[in-house]
DNA sequence: TTATCTGCAAACAATTTGCACCCAC
DNA sequence: GTGGGTGCAAATTGTTTGCAGATAA
């Protein structure tokens, strides 16, 4: 995270956030730009109705229909990506379209990214090593399953 | 899978079924045993509906919010779990509760179960190596997305 | 200018709930 | 016998759609 703490729209700013729809060829409008922040602000990869709950305090006209929208269009063109999830109701986005993994928080239901190029290397020399048979794959991703904690408190292996 | 190939019921026996709910605290009624058997059997991880499709032509009279009661309480009790997708706008269901993996096609929708206790090792002894910071981890698992392929076909590495 | 997006409201799909009756324990 | 499960229908929740007016390119 960049400095900067007071108002919305600040670090990833109006320009960045116009370049990155215009590349991904989508109309940069105004509710687009603030949706597209938001996704990028709100941890633990929000749903419809978290973004839209963001979004009405900067711009209150805004629709929830256009946030769904807006979400479907951004996936379409993939911009974002739906996150795989096994709990609850509603769908969920991810604004990081690299290749990373999930840690599902059990205790807040967030899903916290989790980044390792060792890790993924090693898994990718294992599949070359013995591959499948029926299935050609195309990515992966790790899914762990736990619950946050302190920095103090200690984490056993799993 | 075991030999018989002809009506439902036959190689996850009632005897078996029955045990198995009675294991996880569940009442033994006709409508269970069927749902949990068409769970073992259905390929793919099927969704309500799908349980429902196969359950009816055995019991003619059951009724879909039976089948999303049963689910429930079936993941209540820790007898299935909800499978983690990213896809499709129903609820997916797995009756093995064992660790292993997934592999998802993107063509057929469909959720293979993948399980190489090798991989789970080496993965154990990568968190083992250097952990998390701020996470407790109990479970994981891989999803990995691709396509079925004939026997015949060269699978690529990733 | 004009094709696309927005906001609204209505439609739809998936899942849940309430309740009278039934059945497994 | 009785508490929990079933079936039905109505209610709720999450998401999609259709269309008239607005707006980015």
């Amino acid at each position: 995270m960049s400095p900067s703490s007071d108002q919305f729209l600040s670090q990833p700013d109006r320009a960045q956030l116009r370049s990155r729809l215009a590349q991904a060829g989508l109309r940069a409008t105004q509710q687009r730009i603030v949706i597209l922040e938001s996704l990028l602000v709100l941890p633990g990869h929000p749903t419809a109705e978290q973004v839209h709950r963001r979004v009405v305090l900067e711009t209150p006209t805004i629709s929830l229909g256009t946030i769904y929208k807006a979400l479907d269009s951004f996936v379409a063109s993939g911009l974002i990506k739906r996150v795989a999830a096994a709990e609850g109701a509603s769908r969920r986005y991810d604004a990081d379209c690299s290749a990373h993994h999930h840690l599902y928080c059990t205790d807040t239901q967030e899903i916290i990214d989790y980044c390792n190029p060792q890790l993924d290397l090693l898994i990718q020399e294992f599949f070359a090593a013995r591959g499948f048979q029926n299935f050609q794959p195309r990515a992966f991703s790790l899914h762990i399953t736990g619950e946050k904690v302190d920095a103090a408190q200690e984490i056993k292996p799993l």
